[in-house]
DNA sequence: GCACGACTCTATGTATACAATTGAGCCAAC
DNA sequence: GTTGGCTCAATTGTATACATAGAGTCGTGC
């Protein structure tokens, strides 16, 4: 593994442990004396994360930790929401492969499976990885490199993942209410593109995605939820 | 200016006038020679501009010109439009406050003067300017940093610009009628958010990014009007 | 004659020395 | 007492030397 790649997945974990704290200005020296290595490829993880959202450029130079507010995350999401939307209503208008329709449908298949049953923590990583496909599935179907990639971005905010807030559910006793309506909408969204109805599958992407919104509530709400969303200590309470 | 800013904007008009060709790999000493600045600012140069969208990495290392479609300028026209769709519903929703609509209104009138009479060469960047002026002003009534962000980024692509295709309207006898469309859209999309109608406001900054759409099919089929595109140079036709 | 391997050369990845700018702290003058 | 400016330190911006990996070519062996 190179140096650069060594030391964003280095930073980008103390930043979502919450050991740099928002607002903290990073030193470029600092993050060379507690990673042990030298300060050109701490120059482009710092970049980097930049480009991931994670950290703002200060504009006398160098980088501070930056932090979200609710209402970021909220944004975030519905962001996130609206791009699957378009690539659902691409897929849909475009028709996707045989082969796509039939990969996803497996996806999907596996993911029924998976919730028919009551959902243990074993379990949970299983949905995690399927659910993550699903999405990548989703977008592969647009057929747009651009798409793709803005999407991508969309979602490299760690509480802007599809996944962000699956986990919080384990610990909710609607869990297996709101797994099941979230199923519901995938293969509502696999069947508006099948038939090419555009506008349905793109609303449906959208209203899913705000499941995501309703457990970002209840994760808020829930004191014993807090650490299990992703990136949960950059959020400064307004 | 530092070298590195140097850097970034003599790589980007090199690439956009297409004297670095797509496809073209970039060797990093063969550009220290060429604009006469260190390899450091260059790689900074080189990793803004793969962000950018301008070049893209090559898996053994370095970077090569990204070429582009025109089914990707389709779709980077249309992710635009999505998302400024989605800025106008926000701003639609949350209502925007009375500072903002006073300038953005403002911002109409000016480009009414502009649109009533024959629009010259000369006035012509005047109206550019009012022109991503006022989609600025509208992303700005969104209220969202998160959103503001991904529309930036969106729009990085020098053909998802919103006045990208704007100057070849300039040498097309449809032009007038064009601008007149577009400005009654700009006018909707204002009217919309002030009287709160989200669904309205995202559906017409949608079809106002479509305007962009058929000015690009037109650019492809006059020939005189490819230089005035810009990045034309990047486009392969497939 | 073809194929495989080794060697060389060139490219990027990394480390570090040096330059320049910013920000803070202190002193002095009004 | 406050404000202005100056100096010094610390941090980032820049240049460059060195390490390393990869690609291409030449030679040899089958």
């Amino acid at each position: 593994m190179s140096q650069s790649l060594k030391t964003i997945l280095s930073l980008r974990e103390l930043i979502l442990s919450g050991e740099l704290k928002p607002g903290e200005r990073l030193s470029e020296l600092a993050i060379v004396d507690r990673l042990g290595v030298s300060r050109t490829p701490v120059r482009t993880a710092l970049l980097r994360l930049e480009e991931e959202g994670l950290l703002e450029a200060i504009p006398s130079g160098g980088y501070a930790v930056r932090h979200f507010s609710e209402a970021d995350i909220f944004d975030a999401i519905e962001t996130r929401g609206t791009l699957e939307g378009l690539a659902a209503r691409l897929a849909a208008e475009r028709g996707p492969s045989p082969g796509q329709i039939a990969e996803i449908r497996g996806c999907l298949r596996k993911l029924d499976i998976l919730v028919q049953h009551e959902i243990a923590t074993d379990t949970f990583s299983a949905y995690v990885e399927l659910n993550e496909r699903f999405h990548q599935l989703l977008v592969g179907m647009a057929g747009s490199r651009v798409v793709a990639r803005q999407i991508e971005r969309a979602v490299a905010l760690p509480f802007a993942s599809p996944s962000a807030f699956v986990e919080v559910q384990a610990v909710l006793p609607e869990s297996r209410a709101i797994l099941l309506v979230a199923q519901e909408q995938h293969r509502s969204v696999v069947e508006a593109i099948e038939r090419r109805e555009g506008a349905r599958a793109e609303a449906l992407m959208r209203e899913h995605s705000r499941v995501a919104h309703r457990n970002l509530v209840m994760a808020l709400e829930h004191q014993n939820a807090h650490d299990l969303v992703p990136g949960m200590a950059l959020i400064r309470q307004a």
